[in-house]
DNA sequence: ACAAAATGTAAAATATATTTGACATAATGT
DNA sequence: ACATTATGTCAAATATATTTTACATTTTGT
């Protein structure tokens, strides 16, 4: 599923998908996977998008409907 | 770095490593390496990690030095 | 002291995250 | 209408997470 929180945190920093990328030292095309959501990133990953974001790991990358 | 917070976690629920690798569906080496540190799972495995031994994402697997 | 369970670690194989390059379409500004 | 930027998506290549098998060491219980 989409990864809206993280579409809705980066909006609200006024960022582009190539700008967050950039940030976080991946290829753009892993950002769009990962907001168009059936993608698996690592941690470290994570991370550096929460901090480029300036929001925690459950606020971006928690889901509850996973078994 | 040694990731202590989910040895403490684990210990807490009195759990073994192979009885959280089980729960979480990977090999117990896997969560040995995680526990050793200079690993970087995924964030569905970590997900799993988290609702295994109750706890957040951040509860677990924050870092704040990694630049 | 002994046995059993838990942990630490390593090399080779496999699965999968990520990159690169490329192209198409949607959105935005002038 | 036009140019520019942002987004969606794909296939092939590369990097790396995870498994499997295996063995050594430590810990725990009796």
């Amino acid at each position: 599923m989409k990864n809206l929180n993280l579409k809705a945190a980066r909006a609200a920093k006024d960022m582009s998908q190539d700008d967050l990328a950039k940030l976080c030292g991946v290829s753009r095309q892993t950002i769009n996977a990962i907001e168009k959501g059936d993608y698996n990133p690592t941690i470290k990953l994570c991370r550096s998008i929460c901090r480029a974001l300036g929001k925690g790991l459950d606020e971006l990358f928690w889901e509850d409907d996973e078994e």
